[in-house]
DNA sequence: TATATGTCCGACCAGATTAGTCCTAATTAA
DNA sequence: TTAATTAGGACTAATCTGGTCGGACATATA
Protein backbone atom coordinates (compact mmCIF):
# COMPACT_ATOMS: atom_id res chain seq x y z
CA UNK A 1 0.00 0.00 0.00
CA UNK A 2 2.80 2.27 -0.61
CA UNK A 3 4.12 2.04 2.35
CA UNK A 4 7.88 2.60 3.70
CA UNK A 5 9.11 0.10 5.72
CA UNK A 6 9.81 0.38 9.43
CA UNK A 7 13.82 0.82 8.55
CA UNK A 8 12.88 3.65 7.00
CA UNK A 9 10.81 4.79 10.16
CA UNK A 10 13.63 3.96 12.38
CA UNK A 11 16.19 5.96 9.72
CA UNK A 12 14.04 8.94 9.34
CA UNK A 13 13.75 9.03 13.45
CA UNK A 14 16.90 8.29 14.01
CA UNK A 15 18.51 10.96 11.28
CA UNK A 16 16.31 13.40 13.18
CA UNK A 17 17.32 12.96 16.15
CA UNK A 18 21.16 13.07 15.47
CA UNK A 19 20.04 16.32 13.54
CA UNK A 20 19.24 17.74 16.73
CA UNK A 21 22.14 16.86 19.03
CA UNK A 22 24.27 19.73 19.19
CA UNK A 23 27.72 17.64 19.23
CA UNK A 24 28.95 14.78 20.50
CA UNK A 25 27.82 11.12 19.17
CA UNK A 26 24.37 8.91 20.21
CA UNK A 27 24.68 5.63 20.11
CA UNK A 28 21.98 2.94 18.72
CA UNK A 29 21.13 1.94 22.11
CA UNK A 30 20.51 5.63 23.62
CA UNK A 31 18.53 5.99 20.48
CA UNK A 32 16.69 3.28 20.34
CA UNK A 33 15.41 3.32 24.03
CA UNK A 34 14.54 6.76 23.55
CA UNK A 35 12.21 5.88 20.92
CA UNK A 36 11.30 2.57 22.01
CA UNK A 37 12.51 0.56 19.01
CA UNK A 38 14.19 -2.41 19.22
CA UNK A 39 18.12 -1.85 19.15
CA UNK A 40 19.44 -4.53 16.80
CA UNK A 41 17.54 -3.65 14.01
CA UNK A 42 18.19 -0.07 14.38
CA UNK A 43 22.31 -0.71 14.62
CA UNK A 44 21.51 -2.28 11.39
CA UNK A 45 19.68 0.70 9.73
CA UNK A 46 22.93 2.97 11.31
CA UNK A 47 25.15 1.11 10.15
CA UNK A 48 23.64 1.10 5.99
CA UNK A 49 23.33 4.79 6.97
CA UNK A 50 26.93 4.74 7.92
CA UNK A 51 28.50 2.45 4.85
CA UNK A 52 26.47 4.90 2.26
CA UNK A 53 28.12 8.13 4.15
CA UNK A 54 25.28 9.82 5.73
CA UNK A 55 26.36 9.37 8.86
CA UNK A 56 29.59 8.90 10.50
CA UNK A 57 30.46 6.36 13.65
CA UNK A 58 32.83 6.24 16.25
CA UNK A 59 33.62 2.62 17.82
CA UNK A 60 34.79 2.06 21.35
CA UNK A 61 33.16 3.26 24.58
CA UNK A 62 32.05 6.74 24.09
CA UNK A 63 31.07 6.00 20.57
CA UNK A 64 28.00 6.31 18.55
CA UNK A 65 26.36 8.44 15.49
CA UNK A 66 26.12 11.50 14.40
CA UNK A 67 25.55 13.39 11.05
CA UNK A 68 27.97 12.96 8.41
CA UNK A 69 26.78 16.20 6.93
CA UNK A 70 24.00 18.77 7.60
CA UNK A 71 20.97 17.93 7.60
CA UNK A 72 19.95 20.07 4.68
CA UNK A 73 22.00 17.85 2.69
CA UNK A 74 20.07 14.70 3.67
CA UNK A 75 16.87 14.04 1.42
CA UNK A 76 14.36 11.32 2.17
CA UNK A 77 14.65 10.28 -1.47
CA UNK A 78 18.76 9.32 -0.33
CA UNK A 79 17.13 7.79 3.21
CA UNK A 80 14.89 5.31 1.66
CA UNK A 81 17.38 4.64 -1.42
CA UNK A 82 20.37 3.79 1.12
CA UNK A 83 18.19 1.52 3.35
CA UNK A 84 15.70 -0.28 0.95
CA UNK A 85 16.61 0.47 -2.31
CA UNK A 86 15.76 2.63 -5.65
CA UNK A 87 12.16 3.66 -4.70
CA UNK A 88 10.09 2.87 -8.13
CA UNK A 89 6.09 2.68 -8.03
CA UNK A 90 6.52 -0.37 -10.23
CA UNK A 91 8.79 -3.03 -10.45
CA UNK A 92 9.03 -2.87 -14.44
CA UNK A 93 10.45 0.78 -14.03
CA UNK A 94 13.69 -0.66 -12.45
CA UNK A 95 14.41 -4.13 -13.45
CA UNK A 96 13.48 -3.10 -17.06
CA UNK A 97 14.32 -6.88 -18.29
CA UNK A 98 11.54 -8.26 -16.30
CA UNK A 99 9.37 -6.98 -19.06
CA UNK A 100 9.22 -8.39 -21.83
CA UNK A 101 5.27 -9.67 -21.66
CA UNK A 102 4.47 -6.24 -21.83
CA UNK A 103 5.47 -5.11 -25.12
CA UNK A 104 1.72 -3.80 -25.30
CA UNK A 105 1.87 -2.77 -21.43
CA UNK A 106 -0.12 0.60 -21.32
CA UNK A 107 1.09 2.51 -17.97
CA UNK A 108 4.56 2.70 -18.31
CA UNK A 109 4.57 6.13 -19.47
CA UNK A 110 2.14 6.77 -17.19
CA UNK A 111 3.73 5.51 -14.25
CA UNK A 112 6.72 6.64 -15.02
CA UNK A 113 5.48 10.33 -14.83
CA UNK A 114 3.68 9.29 -11.03
CA UNK A 115 7.32 8.10 -10.35
CA UNK A 116 9.50 11.14 -10.82
CA UNK A 117 6.78 13.66 -9.20
CA UNK A 118 6.55 11.28 -5.87
CA UNK A 119 10.88 11.05 -6.47
CA UNK A 120 10.71 15.06 -6.77
CA UNK A 121 8.68 15.34 -3.99
CA UNK A 122 11.24 12.84 -1.74
CA UNK A 123 14.51 14.46 -2.30
CA UNK A 124 13.02 18.03 -2.14
CA UNK A 125 11.95 17.26 2.01
CA UNK A 126 15.16 17.23 3.53
CA UNK A 127 16.34 16.25 7.17
CA UNK A 128 16.47 19.68 7.89
CA UNK A 129 12.87 20.54 6.58
CA UNK A 130 11.25 17.47 8.40
CA UNK A 131 12.69 18.83 11.95
CA UNK A 132 10.86 21.97 11.31
CA UNK A 133 8.13 20.62 10.35
CA UNK A 134 8.39 18.54 13.71
CA UNK A 135 8.36 21.68 15.59
CA UNK A 136 6.08 23.68 14.21
CA UNK A 137 3.32 21.13 15.00
CA UNK A 138 4.39 21.88 18.44
CA UNK A 139 3.55 25.28 17.84
CA UNK A 140 0.31 25.27 16.57
CA UNK A 141 -2.75 23.60 18.07
CA UNK A 142 -2.54 20.12 18.43
CA UNK A 143 -4.92 19.00 16.35
CA UNK A 144 -2.86 16.82 14.28
CA UNK A 145 -2.12 12.86 14.46
CA UNK A 146 -3.86 10.68 16.47
CA UNK A 147 -5.88 11.27 19.84
CA UNK A 148 -2.91 13.03 21.27
CA UNK A 149 -5.08 14.22 24.27
CA UNK A 150 -2.60 14.84 26.64
CA UNK A 151 0.60 13.24 24.83
CA UNK A 152 4.27 14.22 27.30
CA UNK A 153 5.40 16.27 25.06
CA UNK A 154 9.03 15.90 25.24
CA UNK A 155 11.33 18.11 24.38
CA UNK A 156 14.60 17.25 22.94
CA UNK A 157 17.07 18.46 25.35
CA UNK A 158 20.47 18.73 24.11
CA UNK B 1 10.34 0.39 -1.58
CA UNK B 2 6.89 2.24 -2.29
CA UNK B 3 6.14 -0.13 -4.59
CA UNK B 4 2.57 -0.69 -6.09
CA UNK B 5 1.93 -4.48 -5.90
CA UNK B 6 1.14 -6.37 -9.39
CA UNK B 7 -2.74 -5.89 -8.36
CA UNK B 8 -2.60 -2.69 -8.71
CA UNK B 9 -0.69 -2.84 -12.27
CA UNK B 10 -3.19 -5.47 -13.13
CA UNK B 11 -6.19 -2.87 -12.00
CA UNK B 12 -4.52 -0.09 -14.26
CA UNK B 13 -3.55 -1.89 -16.91
CA UNK B 14 -7.17 -3.58 -17.45
CA UNK B 15 -8.68 -0.25 -16.70
CA UNK B 16 -7.21 1.74 -19.53
CA UNK B 17 -8.02 -1.60 -22.03
CA UNK B 18 -11.42 -0.85 -20.64
CA UNK B 19 -11.77 3.26 -21.67
CA UNK B 20 -10.17 2.21 -24.71
CA UNK B 21 -13.56 -0.07 -25.48
CA UNK B 22 -15.55 1.85 -27.16
CA UNK B 23 -18.30 -0.75 -26.76
CA UNK B 24 -19.22 -4.06 -25.56
CA UNK B 25 -17.16 -5.67 -22.87
CA UNK B 26 -13.67 -7.42 -22.47
CA UNK B 27 -13.01 -10.68 -20.54
CA UNK B 28 -10.59 -11.62 -18.07
CA UNK B 29 -9.58 -14.00 -20.07
CA UNK B 30 -9.12 -11.56 -23.20
CA UNK B 31 -7.28 -9.05 -21.13
CA UNK B 32 -5.28 -11.45 -19.52
CA UNK B 33 -4.10 -12.63 -22.39
CA UNK B 34 -3.50 -9.49 -24.54
CA UNK B 35 -1.27 -8.32 -21.18
CA UNK B 36 0.54 -11.77 -20.67
CA UNK B 37 -0.64 -11.89 -16.99
CA UNK B 38 -2.22 -14.45 -14.63
CA UNK B 39 -6.24 -14.86 -15.84
CA UNK B 40 -7.26 -15.80 -12.60
CA UNK B 41 -5.31 -12.64 -11.01
CA UNK B 42 -7.23 -10.55 -13.56
CA UNK B 43 -9.89 -11.78 -12.41
CA UNK B 44 -9.65 -11.97 -8.73
CA UNK B 45 -8.73 -8.21 -8.95
CA UNK B 46 -11.52 -7.13 -11.66
CA UNK B 47 -14.16 -8.83 -9.18
CA UNK B 48 -13.15 -6.49 -6.77
CA UNK B 49 -13.05 -3.25 -9.08
CA UNK B 50 -16.89 -4.66 -9.83
CA UNK B 51 -17.95 -5.01 -6.21
CA UNK B 52 -16.60 -1.43 -5.27
CA UNK B 53 -18.49 0.20 -8.40
CA UNK B 54 -15.71 1.36 -10.84
CA UNK B 55 -16.27 -1.20 -12.95
CA UNK B 56 -19.51 -3.18 -14.57
CA UNK B 57 -19.57 -7.02 -15.40
CA UNK B 58 -21.98 -9.29 -16.88
CA UNK B 59 -21.90 -12.60 -16.82
CA UNK B 60 -22.49 -15.74 -19.26
CA UNK B 61 -21.50 -16.36 -22.33
CA UNK B 62 -20.92 -13.19 -23.89
CA UNK B 63 -20.33 -11.91 -20.76
CA UNK B 64 -17.31 -9.33 -19.81
CA UNK B 65 -16.51 -6.18 -17.58
CA UNK B 66 -16.80 -2.40 -18.87
CA UNK B 67 -16.33 0.68 -17.04
CA UNK B 68 -19.07 1.93 -14.76
CA UNK B 69 -18.15 5.49 -15.11
CA UNK B 70 -15.88 7.73 -17.92
CA UNK B 71 -12.66 7.22 -16.83
CA UNK B 72 -12.42 10.81 -16.42
CA UNK B 73 -13.71 9.95 -12.88
CA UNK B 74 -11.31 7.08 -12.16
CA UNK B 75 -8.40 8.36 -9.99
CA UNK B 76 -5.48 6.28 -9.42
CA UNK B 77 -5.81 6.54 -5.55
CA UNK B 78 -9.41 4.73 -5.86
CA UNK B 79 -7.85 2.12 -7.53
CA UNK B 80 -5.58 1.59 -4.98
CA UNK B 81 -7.65 1.68 -2.36
CA UNK B 82 -9.95 -0.76 -3.52
CA UNK B 83 -6.98 -2.84 -4.41
CA UNK B 84 -4.99 -2.48 -1.58
CA UNK B 85 -6.62 -0.57 1.19
CA UNK B 86 -6.07 2.93 2.06
CA UNK B 87 -2.16 4.02 0.68
CA UNK B 88 -0.14 5.05 3.11
CA UNK B 89 3.85 6.23 3.85
CA UNK B 90 3.50 4.75 7.18
CA UNK B 91 1.50 2.30 9.43
CA UNK B 92 0.95 4.73 12.33
CA UNK B 93 -0.76 7.26 9.90
CA UNK B 94 -3.73 4.54 9.32
CA UNK B 95 -4.08 2.63 12.66
CA UNK B 96 -3.27 5.00 15.38
CA UNK B 97 -3.30 2.51 18.16
CA UNK B 98 -0.26 0.95 17.41
CA UNK B 99 1.79 3.80 18.04
CA UNK B 100 2.18 3.36 21.75
CA UNK B 101 5.59 3.32 21.83
CA UNK B 102 6.18 6.99 20.51
CA UNK B 103 5.05 8.88 22.67
CA UNK B 104 8.38 11.20 21.24
CA UNK B 105 7.81 10.00 17.67
CA UNK B 106 9.36 13.12 15.81
CA UNK B 107 7.87 11.81 12.01
CA UNK B 108 4.26 11.92 12.53
CA UNK B 109 3.65 15.43 11.13
CA UNK B 110 6.36 15.59 8.72
CA UNK B 111 5.39 12.04 6.99
CA UNK B 112 1.50 13.31 7.45
CA UNK B 113 2.29 15.92 4.79
CA UNK B 114 4.44 13.75 2.41
CA UNK B 115 2.06 11.53 2.41
CA UNK B 116 -0.57 14.16 1.93
CA UNK B 117 0.64 15.36 -1.05
CA UNK B 118 1.60 11.77 -2.09
CA UNK B 119 -2.28 10.79 -1.98
CA UNK B 120 -3.33 14.53 -3.85
CA UNK B 121 -0.70 13.29 -6.56
CA UNK B 122 -2.13 10.40 -6.96
CA UNK B 123 -6.24 11.42 -6.99
CA UNK B 124 -5.38 14.10 -10.01
CA UNK B 125 -4.36 11.30 -12.23
CA UNK B 126 -7.43 9.64 -14.06
CA UNK B 127 -7.37 6.36 -16.24
CA UNK B 128 -7.80 8.74 -18.77
CA UNK B 129 -4.55 11.18 -18.30
CA UNK B 130 -3.32 8.13 -18.38
CA UNK B 131 -4.63 6.98 -21.43
CA UNK B 132 -3.39 10.37 -22.80
CA UNK B 133 0.03 9.85 -21.47
CA UNK B 134 0.40 6.08 -23.02
CA UNK B 135 -0.87 7.85 -26.45
CA UNK B 136 1.27 10.75 -26.01
CA UNK B 137 4.59 8.75 -25.21
CA UNK B 138 4.04 6.96 -28.90
CA UNK B 139 3.66 10.44 -30.99
CA UNK B 140 6.81 12.03 -28.82
CA UNK B 141 10.38 10.27 -28.70
CA UNK B 142 10.54 6.89 -27.70
CA UNK B 143 13.83 7.92 -25.02
CA UNK B 144 10.89 7.51 -22.08
CA UNK B 145 11.21 4.83 -19.88
CA UNK B 146 14.96 3.48 -18.76
CA UNK B 147 17.95 5.50 -19.15
CA UNK B 148 15.74 8.66 -17.77
CA UNK B 149 19.65 9.37 -15.84
CA UNK B 150 18.58 13.00 -14.96
CA UNK B 151 14.93 13.65 -14.65
CA UNK B 152 13.02 15.68 -16.54
CA UNK B 153 11.82 17.82 -13.30
CA UNK B 154 7.96 17.21 -13.93
CA UNK B 155 6.30 20.71 -13.01
CA UNK B 156 2.93 20.14 -11.21
CA UNK B 157 0.27 21.59 -13.88
CA UNK B 158 -3.40 21.88 -12.90
C1' DT C 1 46.98 -3.85 30.47
C1' DA C 2 42.20 -5.26 31.46
C1' DT C 3 37.63 -4.29 31.07
C1' DA C 4 33.44 -2.33 29.84
C1' DT C 5 31.13 -0.22 26.25
C1' DG C 6 30.35 0.28 21.81
C1' DT C 7 30.21 -0.57 16.59
C1' DC C 8 30.29 -4.02 12.77
C1' DC C 9 28.43 -7.85 10.31
C1' DG C 10 26.74 -12.19 8.89
C1' DA C 11 23.49 -15.93 9.84
C1' DC C 12 19.23 -17.16 11.21
C1' DC C 13 14.10 -17.44 12.34
C1' DA C 14 9.17 -16.47 12.37
C1' DG C 15 5.38 -14.18 10.76
C1' DA C 16 3.11 -11.49 7.24
C1' DT C 17 2.28 -10.41 2.69
C1' DT C 18 1.98 -11.35 -2.12
C1' DA C 19 1.53 -13.90 -6.35
C1' DG C 20 -0.46 -17.41 -8.28
C1' DT C 21 -3.30 -21.84 -8.78
C1' DC C 22 -7.23 -24.82 -8.34
C1' DC C 23 -11.82 -26.01 -7.81
C1' DT C 24 -16.77 -25.35 -7.59
C1' DA C 25 -21.00 -22.75 -8.19
C1' DA C 26 -23.95 -19.55 -10.58
C1' DT C 27 -25.24 -17.15 -14.80
C1' DT C 28 -26.36 -16.61 -19.60
C1' DA C 29 -26.10 -16.54 -24.91
C1' DA C 30 -26.62 -19.58 -28.54
C1' DT D 1 -28.00 -28.42 -23.17
C1' DT D 2 -23.50 -26.66 -23.76
C1' DA D 3 -19.85 -23.55 -23.63
C1' DA D 4 -18.21 -19.33 -21.92
C1' DT D 5 -18.04 -16.43 -18.38
C1' DT D 6 -18.16 -14.20 -13.64
C1' DA D 7 -17.97 -15.11 -8.42
C1' DG D 8 -15.51 -16.63 -4.81
C1' DG D 9 -13.30 -19.62 -1.38
C1' DA D 10 -9.26 -22.59 -0.29
C1' DC D 11 -4.81 -23.48 -0.90
C1' DT D 12 0.32 -23.30 -1.95
C1' DA D 13 4.73 -21.22 -2.84
C1' DA D 14 7.70 -17.59 -2.85
C1' DT D 15 9.19 -13.38 -1.13
C1' DC D 16 9.65 -9.67 2.17
C1' DT D 17 9.99 -7.86 6.74
C1' DG D 18 10.86 -7.44 11.46
C1' DG D 19 13.44 -9.06 14.73
C1' DT D 20 17.13 -11.95 17.25
C1' DC D 21 21.64 -14.04 18.19
C1' DG D 22 26.48 -14.57 18.37
C1' DG D 23 30.92 -13.27 17.59
C1' DA D 24 34.71 -10.06 15.96
C1' DC D 25 36.80 -5.74 16.38
C1' DA D 26 37.72 -0.94 18.31
C1' DT D 27 38.60 2.28 22.06
C1' DA D 28 38.20 5.18 26.34
C1' DT D 29 39.26 4.75 30.88
C1' DA D 30 40.59 2.91 35.32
Amino acid sequence: MLKLSKRVDYALIALMHLAQQDEGASSAREVATIYGMPQDLLAKVLQKLTRSGLVVSRQGVKGGYSLARPPEAITVARVIEVVEGQPSLTQCLTDLGACEQFDTCNIKSPLQRLNDEVLLMLSRTTIARMCDEDHASFAGERTNVAAADDVQLPVIQD
